[in-house]
DNA sequence: ATAACAAAACTGGTCAGACCACTTTTGTTA
DNA sequence: TAACAAAAGTGGTCTGACCAGTTTTGTTAT
């Protein structure tokens, strides 16, 4: 109905749910006010606080049980992500160890991956076979993002969003037939379970990278 | 209107943009279908697309403009990092996550330490195969430091050690002997550079640890 | 008094329609 | 051909409605 900042409702909105759960102390595991009472108290309607909500789900810091409420996300606190994304903005000006570390949770995901027979089989393996014929760049950080996302640990999804918001950038040229190769036999390598292979495949990937810029 | 999935609507949705970004070969920067269209298109209401379009615009991957559309997210904007970063402070999913990152950067340091010469030939692990007779608890977490020290990437030091503040607990038992042989055939497979035997001996010491507490 | 159970109230999930504000396209005019 | 105004398109938000679960409440039978 109203926010007088001209920026999004949702992020308002967010940024409030942050203060209400600030003052009103609610801590991990505890319930949060219902929607219909948020719509009231801040003043808006409830699709706006649906999006703000959903948003926060997805980011897993809010749990919904429908028809029971909604939930701050269980765990303790402590500002790990916090401390560790002012550092990166900070920047140490040591590019390398941010590139490090993001690759270190690329070859976990892919490790994970391997090793998990569910993981491995997912469907989204071979539509992304499929895609990299289809020539594009989104593919790289795409394929990458699919793999930590399926190696199933949210802390680190987050980690390396952050580590390649702060580095992912020198990506941008096109796909190479050689590299695409590359590419399927990392896919092809995760399908069958060849953590090994898939991980030489990696290598050879970022390697490659590195020399064409 | 539908979806057979049993899982909420706005993450199926999440996923169908996802395979439709994937097929329709959506390039980062470009346009996709307005929310209307996707409404018909994927046969649900407007807000669930909303919802949908909202996670993923939090998340950063997409960009949206008032009257002008929704785009595919351009590398480089990390709005994502002050949001997620300021809400996270109420702790991430679980322990099982911060665990398996931490675990993820000491096997890192690990094999990194096992590659290079130098870094194997540290007189560190000399004292802290002595150490190990004579020590008793203290031993675990100094034995790790010193490993991500000594792999020499300083961003990864600063997230594990938020990860060991974060999770500090296991770790309070006295050492066994038992525990004491894993260790010192970690210590010796990484002066050796047997990179696999030191995963190996690593992995044994954490499923030691776990079946302890 | 208590246990069991059914009804009511509450809560999230989804949809439809209506406006508003802004941008892009289109068509007309100078 | 350039300039500009109208129209169409698109995201932003609200309201109200209904459904499907869960929790609370109240009544009844033991």
């Amino acid at each position: 109905m109203e926010q007088k900042q001209s920026k999004k409702m949702f992020v308002q909105i967010v940024k409030q749910l942050r203060e209400l759960i600030a003052t009103q102390q609610i801590k991990p595991g505890e319930k949060l006010p219902s929607e219909r009472v948020l719509c009231e108290q801040l003043n808006v309607g409830r699709s706006s606080v649906r999006e703000a909500l959903r948003s926060l789900e997805l980011l897993g810091l809010i749990e919904t049980r429908h028809g029971g409420g909604t939930f701050l996300a269980d765990v303790g606190q402590h500002k790990l992500v916090e401390i560790l994304s002012s550092f990166i903005l900070q920047g140490t000006k040591s590019v390398d160890d941010v590139n490090a570390t993001r690759e270190m949770h690329e070859r976990e995901a892919i490790r994970i991956i391997c090793r998990n027979d569910s993981l491995r089989n997912l469907p989204i393996w071979d539509s992304l076979f499929i895609s990299i014929e289809l020539q594009d760049e989104v593919i790289r950080e795409y394929l990458l993002r699919e793999c930590i996302i399926a190696s199933g640990n949210r802390l680190a999804l987050k980690i390396w969003m952050q580590l390649v918001a702060y580095s992912m950038n020198i990506l941008k040229n096109y796909v190479t037939e050689e590299e695409k190769e590359v590419l399927q036999v990392l896919l092809k390598s995760i399908q069958m379970g060849y953590e090994e292979e898939a991980i030489e495949a990696y290598d050879d990937w970022m390697h490659h990278l590195q020399t064409i810029t």
